[in-house]
DNA sequence: AGCTTGTGCTCAATCGTTTGAGCGGCTACG
DNA sequence: CGTAGCCGCTCAAACGATTGAGCACAAGCT
């Protein structure tokens, strides 16, 4: 009953064990060509035998790195609608780093002053070699003195003013305009209204201009309200706009949680959705799919973009050069339709 | 630009600087009371200035722990409506890990054969000093493996079959009684369906048997359908209860997902829920807010306990000797009441 | 015999931090 | 005056894994 220790296996003891010295034990589980075939299965059956695992510390120590990844969890995340993003994106890294014997560690984002730069002190460390962050905000210097500081971070989402950084996100102005057109075109709305995200989000400013932009080229009348991203501030929109039905037939709306709350404030306030009025949203992280009527959005591919986003870290931390000219992965977006636009049911 | 080598700062490179030993550098760090204070404050000006973080990979091998903890992710959390458990489970964890300076590594529970105890080597390697590990499976073998090798584990659930095991988890079986007795008492239901998750799974079991149980109590016909806890599942019930709908008018449903799916078959098929049948569901992970109508169900604090969780592992960890009767914390719940039961919109 | 080449291992240093032991100089007390 | 004790520091060893250098021996070649 060796309940106490059980973690201690270290090389010496395989090396008691076989009679050989520690050096010759490590270099044995390396399969090292210096080592007899004789000593190297001697050495594996004892490993095996003891239940030997490789220190991670004297590991990370003595190769000077750690073989971990930090994950950077935005502040958005602690609220119910971020969960299903953030996930799809856990899912994506995880999967990626652990195909690659690497760990993954979680670090917060903070938003409030407090502990401002925990996951900072996370990568220098060593904790980890390197970080994946997602962090919206426009102006952000933290992110910006991490990537100037040379620790190796990729970020999630577009960062125009970080023309140095690596990053995957997607072309959230595309995304915008294949969102406005398929309201215009499939459905013949004329008059629309936006709702977008805070503008110093770059998401959000993305998906605004795309709006305005397509507007513009359709002849289209177009107008913006600052939302925030949240269930409530869409209620909030959806209640001033009751009074003014007649005004447009159309909402193109920055995330699926404040259309979400839009669509709900217009239901309870008895417009008919979609019939009366259109609604087209963001993400297509989960919500979108199980409300009435489920709502027609832009897909976001948030695992592919984690994958690649971890694949992408990998290969720095590994000494490739990335050039400059491929610095920022752009992946593609699809508009998935449902009920919410006028298309009906989606299979 | 000094871009690269930004993280070698090394007490030896401070003690360089102030003209010290390395040691009395350590030592100065720490407040130790045998260093002056003169020194002290010109070592941590000096730090300050550096930028000195202390290496995570010296520490740990020195003091033979990892400063972090894994939380296992089981393998349902890959599914849409597991990101919601999942991520309060996380943010629970997180918030009570960086509280003690701790770190979060996350690490894959496989359902797949493939790797099945790469969170065990995690633990062997020392990478952790503990781990949370939520498993549903009514024997899994790793997770007795784990709890009988001595590692500091502490399981999200209810484990019986575990009575050494620490564990922190809800009283299912109360919460289905809760649920039950809802729809017979307040709402006159006298022929009730229950939709039981994997009977492989504790929580399913104790969820099906508060109900049986409760039936019994009460004089009520209850039957059980066995589901597989998705909404797909849901969907099977629910198109094969579309023609017996005379035989029942309530549905007490062992999670929130496959009440959804039988709910939208049902309502599909004409039935009107709840005037017709009532429904109830279990979790309140985000779903049951968000659809039409929405659902009652039984709130599971998945934050609470992840945090209960980490503060006993953080503590199993410290040395804290957890006595046998208090192995098993059990968290109360509470009904939500929605729509689905026909109570009513919540606010 | 003398030299090279190769094989199979050991030695010793290293990564960065921590800590018990030790040491020189000082004060204080008997 | 001798010594006990404290102060403020340094020394050295340890944690566990890795790796270049080196060593003993054997075989092969000239």
């Amino acid at each position: 009953m060796l309940t106490r220790d059980t973690q201690r296996v270290t090389l010496r003891d395989i090396a008691n064990v076989v009679g050989l010295s520690v050096s010759a034990v490590s270099m044995a589980l390396q399969d090292h060509p210096r080592i007899g075939e004789e000593a190297k299965s001697r050495v594996r059956a004892a490993a095996d035998d003891l239940g030997y695992v490789a220190n991670s510390a004297g590991r990370a120590l003595r190769a000077r790195k750690a073989g971990a990844l930090a994950l950077v969890v935005p502040n958005t995340s602690r609220h119910v609608f971020g969960h299903s993003y953030f996930m799809h994106v856990l899912t994506g890294v995880t999967d990626v780093a652990n195909e690659n014997d690497c760990q993954v560690i979680i670090s917060t984002n903070p938003d409030d002053n407090h502990d401002r730069v925990a996951y900072e002190r996370v990568m220098r460390s060593g904790s980890v070699d390197g970080a994946i962050v997602t962090s919206a905000s426009v102006h952000d210097d933290n992110i910006e003195r991490l990537v100037r500081s040379g620790l190796r971070v990729v970020l999630l989402g577009r960062f125009p003013y970080l023309p140095d950084a690596i990053s995957v996100g997607v072309d959230d102005r595309a995304a915008s305009k294949l969102a406005t057109e398929h309201l215009i075109d499939s459905h013949g709305r004329r008059s629309l209204i936006h709702v977008s995200g805070p503008l110093d989000h770059q998401t959000a400013i993305d998906r605004r201009d795309g709006f305005v932009e397509t507007c513009a080229e359709r002849g289209v009348r177009g107008i913006v309200i600052e939302g925030d991203f949240s269930e409530e501030s869409g209620r909030v929109v959806g209640s001033g706009l009751l009074d003014r039905r007649a005004e447009f037939d159309g909402l193109v709306v920055a995330n699926d949680e404040m259309a979400f709350g839009v669509m709900s404030t217009l239901l309870a306030g008895g417009i008919d959705v979609p019939r009366e009025i259109s609604i087209v949203g963001f993400d297509d992280f989960g919500l979108s799919r199980v409300t009435t009527p489920s709502i027609t959005t832009v897909h976001v591919p948030a695992e592919r973009m984690a994958r690649l986003a971890a694949q992408r870290l990998l290969d720095i931390v590994g000494g490739t050069v990335i050039p400059k000219q491929e610095a920022h992965a752009v992946l593609p977006v699809e508009l998935v339709t449902r009920e919410s636009c006028g298309c009906g049911a989606h299979p």
